[in-house]
DNA sequence: GGAAAAAACTGACTTGGAACAACTAATTTT
DNA sequence: AAAATTAGTTGTTCCAAGTCAGTTTTTTCC
């Protein structure tokens, strides 16, 4: 039970946080390779790194900062998952059948992104199988995570969702019960797919029940155990 | 504009059926070793073919059939996919430090399923690097249909929902305008993220409407354009 | 073939949460 | 430092969709 608890706890986070090196399995030359095919660009904040539907040129490795990964059509929004430092972005488009972006991507913090040839990635996972292999590894720990995620989004009420969210940015981005949170209201909107009216409500009523402190964008959980039990039953 | 629909389109369905071959990739003596470390397994209609949280020993090749891949808990259920003959079930667990399966599965109709030692797999991937890159391409097809599907079922209400799962029925699964539903109300309900009885006013309205016809399990798509009008706008 | 069980359906009722409007606080901009 | 824009907040209204409680149809299986 209490391992089944973990399974869950895991993946229902928002957050692609896996540190797994696939850099240091290349051999030198490949090394080279993507190094000679790369360049590194510096985003500031709230800048758009890449736009959903455009051709998929490049691999992004995210060497600095947090972005979110979204989906956007009409008024509608959905953060599929934030990614911080040191992961690999854009790999849905490795396939050659799929060369479009799915996804959009747009930075948080300022941030650093290392744009790597595609044609440069596909090669090197088609003639090295150890790199090819933890690749694997990388997008099947994603997938998991978006199951967990899918799951919350869809069959829990605001509240688990909140709780959730919470749990998540504090356990996977900041590792620490207090932060300063980089996303505004609306983001979290977009994170855990409910108005911002509705963010901003139930925050409060977290704050009215001890459960967090939260002062404008500084937050900190105060009562982690039934935030998790929100997040169960909610 | 009508490419990056069809770029909506695709991914927004329900269902894998990625029809590329990564046995054929094998080298003779690789062939022999999955045949060798792997058993072909006859499962009824409606039989578990694992469940979530077991420890997962084997990667699934569903040979005939047609299986929900799904979480459970507590009263609430939700279908993550739907997987026709020829697809691998169980990926997410080839990662060593994640060996417990994350979602379970059952089979709607009688199936066939040969379960491969998830040993031997790992060492295949690690070994051929083009039998990887194949597998890092279903895994990527995948994903984007699952984000597809979690805009879907997160930022549409009930109706784009049903169209959306009417449509790629039809499209992927039966590949027919008409066809026998082998799976319930209270299926279509967890597939849809929606209450059975939701399901079955929605139905009622769509035939109403003359947008399908349809007499319990039998079901035939009668204005695709206008289904698919309600899926980008419902 | 008929009883029992399961699935499909219907209508009445309740409610979670979005939408709207109006207002305040905090940033930018110039 | 004033003006303008953006972000955060609150109260109110309303509807989509779930729940419940019941009936009918279909399937299962002695």
């Amino acid at each position: 039970m209490n391992q089944l608890n973990e399974v869950k706890r895991i993946s229902q986070c928002t957050v692609f946080d896996f540190d797994q090196s696939w850099y240091e399995l290349l051999t030198d030359e490949e090394k080279v390779l993507i190094d000679e095919h790369s360049v590194s660009l510096d985003f500031k904040k709230g800048e758009t790194v890449c736009k959903r539907g455009a051709f998929a040129t490049h691999i992004y490795f995210l060497e600095e900062g947090l972005v979110k990964v979204y989906l956007e059509e009409k008024n509608k929004n959905l953060i599929l998952t934030l990614f911080t430092k040191n992961n690999l972005l854009g790999m849905s488009s490795i396939y050659e059948g799929n060369n479009k972006l799915p996804y959009s991507v747009s930075t948080y913090t300022d941030s650093r992104v290392r744009m790597i040839d595609i044609q440069v990635f596909r090669q090197l996972l088609n003639q090295n199988s150890q790199f090819s292999f933890r690749v694997v590894n990388l997008l099947n720990e994603k997938t998991s995570q978006i199951y967990g995620r899918f799951f919350s989004l869809t069959q829990k009420q605001l509240h688990g969702r909140m709780a959730d969210i919470l749990l998540c940015l504090s356990n996977r981005i900041f590792k620490s019960k207090s932060f300063d949170l980089p996303l505004s209201r609306a983001d979290l909107g977009d994170l855990t797919g409910m108005s911002t009216e509705s963010v901003i409500r139930i925050m409060k009523e977290f704050k009215d029940d001890g459960l967090i402190d939260m002062q404008c964008k500084s937050v900190e959980l105060l009562d982690i155990v039934r935030l998790e039990r929100i997040s169960e039953f909610g």
